[in-house]
DNA sequence: GAGTATTCTTAAGTGCAACTGACTGTTGGG
DNA sequence: CCCAACAGTCAGTTGCACTTAAGAATACTC
């Protein structure tokens, strides 16, 4: 009978790439991971591992074997969750990515309904990027992850995630306040000599902010470039620069910026992701519920 | 995460009735079966067992993970059973580097030859320049390179590569039509005064095509540049230029153009390199005979 | 090209966990 | 009532999984 164990540091292997990073990903030793492994070998008796320069490649029999382990892994996990909604308490720790305007506007709220609702849930919250948020909630490292999708721009796909809409955002474009600097245009087609603040490249938002730009017909002169919503609005407050951002950034605090509505009121989709598998673990349900309502309280 | 090794001790329970049995099946002593259980009900945090009687039974909770584990062990099974085909038929991924024109004329009939033959087999295929294949090949980022070499021209060396011939592809002069255009040279030497379009400086062909012009006694007037064959196929088959092209690009496809042997008879080789580790993985033999195969078909 | 940093491997040692075996307590059948 | 069958407990032993440390191969860097 093969070791679930053992396969599951085979699996981590193919996922991260190198011992080392297995080792650290679970808390252990390299070379613990190398010896549980060797045996893994030895027990099925089939070369698993090819060292490749100063790393290991699995071979195509190890690829089989971990395809077989993910649904191993996957079927324990529903194992447990079935336990636990067959339960009547609810407990347990979720693990909770999010970006970090979702983490401002609806975390606390969500936070402070779990903790006087289910005390007995302990919910762990981590700030990351949507993309590596996703991939990392389908690795195990997080239950729930609370990501963003921008007009037009498909997310990351992940079969074995299930996905929900959280809710949806409108974008608009935010200019310095009328006693602020000379940046006051009245439509984004106005805002082309602007001076702009986005995000950096590579993220969704960027790419779709500068499309929004090219469709209005001009190039942005993107002159400040910082992946923190917050120094955006602070460079639009004072009068600096100009944005798009989404309605959510500004929930908890008023503004002085002037917000005007883009044709077409673009919206940004917000929406949460859990594994499959774990879906009905009962903690993880009240935590997407008490988002849902967290989410009315601050967007009405 | 759930210990495999001792749901199966409950399931085995759930079997033969009896914490006795279930050590008599699995040759343990009933006390380790009784511990083993009752680890796990720690493990999960709810009761799995009640005594009834001199015996014991399971409760719901127990039940369901029962059910869980016959799903598991299956898997597991299942698992074991395809690494063990897979010994005999030849599995696994392989990841091809192709230049443009091998990748139109040779891959499709390549690929359906893998996909009937081998259905087993994935090939993932990426087009790439020769040079930085070969690099990226030796770096691991592909498994075979399909590369061409132009005549009195190396490709680098990479030593842990293992290179074998596909084929050889004679070069040609390609014209206009006869009924297109002013540019009928009869030989390459009366081509002195043509328009040439040819593949931009720092390529291997580019090299070879102005040392050949040289050769016959003129610098040629490129007036046009680009790494896209089909583009020069274009520009040549609509009176525009003359170019000096390999067989390969007119597989498929007819043409109008012109084609004139040159002196020497100058050929471009066409090659495949892997990895000298690799060279011996099922899936690659398999790969580099279809190509064999392939090139036969559409080359005679 | 030398030095440095990564990464995997192997060896030796340690601690925990799983197993055995003896014993106890409980139950049901004869 | 007594014995057989069974589960659970405890003490003791064994084995395995882990750690640290040293070593070799490879890749990066200045």
């Amino acid at each position: 009978m093969l070791d679930v164990r053992r396969l599951r540091l085979l699996r981590e292997l193919q996922l991260r790439g190198t011992l080392a990073g297995v080792a650290e990903a679970l808390n252990f030793s390299p070379s613990a991971v190398s010896q549980q492994l060797s045996q893994l070998e030895k027990d099925v008796g089939v070369e698993l591992l090819r060292s490749s320069g100063r790393r290991v490649v699995l071979t195509p029999a190890a690829e089989i074997l971990v395809s077989h382990t993910a649904e191993v892994l996957r079927t324990l996990e529903r194992a447990e969750a079935e336990l636990a909604s067959s339960l009547t308490t609810i407990t347990g720790t979720v693990r909770v990515a999010v970006f970090q305007s979702a983490a401002l506007a609806i975390m606390p709220d969500a936070l402070a309904i779990m903790e006087s609702e289910y005390p007995e849930v302990r919910v762990e919250m981590v700030q990351r990027e949507p993309e590596s948020a996703l991939r990392e909630t389908w690795a195990r490292d997080f239950d729930l992850v609370i990501a963003e999708q921008y007009p037009g721009h498909a997310a990351p796909r992940h079969p074995e995630l299930d996905r929900r809409t959280l809710t949806t955002d409108a974008i608009r474009l935010a200019t310095p306040p009328a006693d602020r600097g000379r940046l006051h245009p009245a439509s984004i087609e106005r805002a082309s000599d602007a001076a702009w603040v986005m995000e950096p490249r590579g993220t969704a938002s960027r790419h779709w902010a500068e499309q929004a730009c090219r469709r209005a017909g001009f190039e942005p002169d993107v002159r400040f470039e910082t992946a923190d919503l917050q120094s955006h609005i602070r460079l639009v407050e004072s009068g600096n620069a100009v944005a798009l951002l989404p309605d959510l950034v500004w929930i908890g605090r008023g503004t002085s910026a002037q917000l005007l509505l883009l044709p077409e009121n673009p919206q940004r989709t917000i929406f949460t992701s859990v594994r499959e598998a774990s879906s009905t673990r009962p903690a993880i349900v009240a935590v997407r519920a008490v988002l849902d309502r967290a989410v009315r309280l601050v967007a009405g």
